[in-house]
RNA sequence: GGGGGAGUGGCGGAAUCGGUAGACGCAUCGGCCUUAAAAGCCGAAGUCCGCAAGGACGUCCGGGUUCGAGUCCCGGCUCCCCUACCA
């Protein structure tokens, strides 16, 4: 029988192994074979959406890289829960099933198929048993169970509210789903619609959303991303009087309330409710005309386009509530433009050109009077420049010479006093949008009396399930598909009555707000999950994903989980503590004289350097994204195919560090396999009949060489755990390289201890061909439950190193010297190092800089 | 416009505290092995000058601090990601 290195072999077997073994399911508490005394470890990954197209080798270097600490901290002995499910509701099988009338249900089962038989060969180790899809019944029966939750504590409504509405998709988006006017699906137009929609009321927890960033362990920029969008500022409502009786006042909202007195002109969205009533006859016909303009443009018009601001006079005029009627100053022109935004605050602003960019734009344009109130501080000086910053108050009456803070809580006192006006917050953060006219998503749990009451389903009539239809497509008028299952519709509200059934869905994000939780107990059906089970898992303490989740996902999850605290069924106030961006994986694309990308598989590479093969033209090698237009995907099953799965994990792990984006080479591939293979014929014998050295399978303590090779090792194995805290484990393999490479320079003094530390060290990253030496060495156990090996410091330390000898901070020489040496043995040494290069030279100075170098600072 | 990140050989990337720049891998070149090739093993290799010993220059550019700067400070350039009239 042949010894050489097979991967595919080795990996089918190890891998069927595990799975029959179970060896990595988790027991929970209450299970025989919990043990409680070891510490807990919940390592997650963001779950995908299973597309169609499978997975391209960009989208495992997370998963890989979370499997690598799952695998370490089970060494080290703790219980870890490291699952993986499906995040399964969704618009793209929806399409494809209109397109193509196959059940999105069946469509999606498919590509789960093709995504867990691709994610199993990679040999990661979840705990299957605990795999969740969000379209399952059992599943979604719970996501149901909460929602209900939300309305009962009135945290779930229905208002008519203007939402986009895709004409292609036949839905409503959130706007977070909407880009440029277009959806983020598809890329189709969108228009503003007044429809019916259940809301969340996410802006109730606005502020502990904001609060509670500070205790989790996130990226930065991603907690700075998450309070930008939540966007919480702090100002004044200010009402002004109309020149029109019997009219409401005219509610503004401004972060500025000390430049009232700078306010001259007020500015209306196009859709305020208040215009038609506001507009004169004279100017109408102008307004409506804008107006409707506006309607139509898409917000990419309204913003990037437009690089000038436009807008029209309504004819009507309002009083500044800090001024006297009587002022000429205080009758304020009212105009309506579309750079004021219906969707924030009130949808009008008093504006101040003085020193807001947008109001002194628009104040140029028009030839608007512009108003200095706030000046420089030092500096009394107006200008008609803009001017944005604080500084101190004038041309303000009683707030001249107040420090603009000072000055704000004067005038927001003063507005109080005379009752037009009051301290208030905003937030740009939208309730959530959580309806779709749409069949692949969660029906909600409520029924609709005749007299327009909703009552939420009972727990134990949930779930309600998806009934089945024959078409898929939302009727032409915008009506949703499961307006059609007639039987379905209909039903009985708690009370007995007649009652119908709401016939949207809920939006995509909506499954994985909790599924984290579900994990924890994934087959519980009386409950989401087990309390006991939540209490000892806690929250996740490694969540491992992509940078594009920072804002939406992550902070419906943290809304969920928040009101799941509120209601004491879960015992954390944050779900995720820690979290951690890959970066993202590129590819190498060419650039042809033009600057025009040249897809991959029409170039022709040869040392590094592309060819266009139709014409023989040197290309520019640059760095893309993997797309399909670019032919440029790498699929993950043909590199496992050729190289093997060990293989095709080292190297994602050694292309740099984790979290760095980076690009597919593969000519770097096979460097990683070659490696492996080192590794093989370091322990076997290719052409030998043995299945491992015999000499590894006795313990022996060589001699000096050994000792050596000790001190490789327990250096590889300490890098080995530095990469663990900054995800660089490039760094550790290295490390890893370099002792098989001293290894095999000395290949007899490879004690059986060393082999096996390597091979513990190696597991994580290549845990196939760790078990299949593990095992040749003679363990019956599995290597992922054998402890990871500890550094001996002993080993860290040499007893002599490199003295570096400098003269004026130039290397001029080295010495070998001891440990431990005093200054002045060290100086000597440099000395001698550089001999006659001193001769004749002043030295002024001597640096001496113990275990590093000496440098002398001659004239 | 705003926010975040990054610029180091032919390429991916190393370099705890300011202390030998280029670990490890790829590609390249040489040697050994072989009838030959592949594989493997051993070795060279930042750039420039030099037969060599050796020297000069080198971490995006320009200044500064320091005995000593990839690392710290000031100014500028380029690229990537996110975001975008939020009053």
């Amino acid at each position: 029988m042949s010894q050489t290195y097979e991967p595919r072999e080795i990996e089918q077997r190890w891998q069927s192994k595990w799975d029959e073994e179970r060896t990595f399911r988790t027991p929970n508490p209450g299970d025989d074979d919990f043990d409680p005394s070891r510490p807990k470890f919940y390592v997650l990954d963001m779950f995908p959406y299973p597309s169609g197209a499978g997975l391209h080798v960009g989208h495992p270097i997370g998963y890989i890289g979370s499997d690598v600490v799952a695998r370490r901290a089970r060494m080290q002995g703790r219980n870890v829960l490291h699952p993986m499910g499906f995040d399964a509701f969704g618009l793209p099988a929806e399409q494809y099933a209109i397109e193509t009338g196959v059940h999105p249900g069946e469509f999606t089962r498919d590509n789960i198929d093709t995504y867990r038989r691709q994610l199993q060969m990679l040999g990661l180790s979840y705990d299957w048993d605990r795999e969740l899809s969000t379209c399952d019944p059992k599943y979604y029966r719970w996501t149901q169970w909460i929602f209900t939750r939300l309305f009962d504590r009135g945290l779930a409504y229905q208002a008519e509210v203007p939402v986009w509405w895709c004409e292609a998709l036949k839905t409503v988006l959130a706007n977070e789903e909407v880009i440029n006017g277009r959806s983020e699906r598809g890329d189709h137009p969108c228009e503003r619609k007044m429809l019916k929609q259940w809301m969340l009321k996410i802006t109730a927890y606005a502020d502990r959303l904001i609060d509670d960033l500070d205790g989790v362990d996130w990226p930065e920029s991603v907690k700075t991303m998450q309070r930008e969008w939540i966007g919480r500022s702090e100002g004044a409502e200010v009402d002004f009087r109309l020149e029109l009786d019997g009219a409401d006042p005219l509610t503004v909202f401004t972060t500025r309330p000390d430049t009232l007195h700078g306010a001259t002109f007020m500015v209306l969205a196009p859709e305020h409710p208040m215009v038609p009533e506001l507009v004169t006859d004279d100017q109408r016909g102008e307004v409506e005309g804008y107006v409707q303009a506006a309607q139509v443009k898409s917000d990419l018009e309204r913003t990037d386009l437009a690089k000038s601001k436009t807008g029209v006079f309504t004819g009507a005029y309002a009083l500044n509530p800090l001024l006297d009627a009587e002022d000429p100053a205080a009758r304020v022109p009212i105009w309506v433009a579309d750079y004021v935004l219906m969707g924030y605050g009130t949808g009008a602003i008093m504006a101040v050109p003085g020193h807001d960019e947008r109001d002194h734009e628009f104040a140029s344009a028009y030839d608007i009077p512009i108003r200095q109130v706030v000046a420089p501080s030092g500096c009394e000086e107006s200008s008609d420049a803009c001017f944005t910053g604080d500084g101190v108050a004038i041309n303000s009456g009683e707030l001249d010479g107040l420090e603009t803070a000072e000055a704000k809580a004067a005038a927001i006192q003063a507005l109080s006093d005379r009752g037009t006006g009051r301290p208030k917050v905003t937030y740009r953060l939208r309730d959530w949008l959580f309806s779709r006219q749409r069949y692949w998503g969660e029906p909600f749990p409520v029924v609709h009396t005749a007299d327009g009451a909703v009552h939420r389903v009972p727990d134990e009539a949930l779930p309600v399930e998806l009934p089945e239809v024959d078409d898929y497509a939302p009727a032409a008028d915008g009506s949703a598909p499961l307006a059609r299952a007639t039987d379905w519709l209909n039903a009985q509200a708690p009370d007995g009555t007649d009652a119908q059934r709401d016939t949207d869905t809920m939006p995509g994000w909506a499954g994985s707000c909790w599924y984290y939780l579900r994990f924890m107990d994934p087959h519980n059906d009386v409950a989401p999950f087990d309390a006991e089970a939540q209490k000892y898992w806690g929250n996740v303490d490694l969540y491992v994903g992509g940078v594009e989740h920072a804002v939406l996902h992550l902070l419906y999850s943290r809304f969920w989980h928040k009101v799941l605290y509120d209601e004491g069924i879960v015992t954390t106030p944050e779900p995720f503590q820690k979290l951690f961006n890959q970066g993202m994986l590129t590819a190498f694309a060419y650039k042809d004289s033009t600057g025009r990308l040249v897809p991959t598989d029409q170039v022709d590479v040869t040392d590094d350097v592309g060819v266009k093969r139709e014409t023989g033209e040197t290309l520019e090698q640059v760095i893309a994204k993997m797309s399909k237009s670019l032919r440029n995907v790498v699929n993950p099953d043909e590199v496992i195919e050729e190289y093997g799965c060990d293989t095709f994990r080292l190297y994602e792990m050694f292309m740099g560090p984790l979290s760095d984006s980076k690009p597919w080479n593969p000519r770097d591939v096979p460097g990683c396999r070659r490696f492996l293979d080192r590794v093989w014929r370091l322990f076997v014998v290719e052409d030998g009949a043995d299945p491992i050295k015999p000499a590894l399978l006795q313990d022996g303590d060589g001699g000096s060489q050994t000792e050596e090779l000790e001190r490789h090792l327990n250096r590889a194995i300490k890098r080995i755990d530095d990469s663990f805290g900054p995800f660089n484990f490039n760094t550790g393999i290295a490390a890893l390289m370099s002792f098989v490479n001293e290894a095999t320079k000395a290949p007899d003094a490879l004690t059986r201890s060393q082999a096996q530390r390597f091979v513990l060290a190696l597991s994580p990253f290549a845990p196939h061909i760790a078990e299949e030496l593990w095992a040749r060495l003679g363990e019956g156990e599995s290597v992922s439950r054998a402890a990871w090996p500890v550094v001996d410091e002993r080993y860290l330390v040499d007893e002599e190193y490199e003295l570096v000898v400098q003269i004026r901070g130039k290397v001029r020489g080295k010495a070998m010297v001891p440990k431990g040496a005093d200054n002045a043995a060290l100086e000597e040494s440099a000395r001698e190092a550089v001999g006659e290069l001193l001769d004749g030279q002043e030295v002024v100075k001597v640096i001496v800089v113990p275990e590093r170098l000496v440098n002398f600072v001659v004239k």
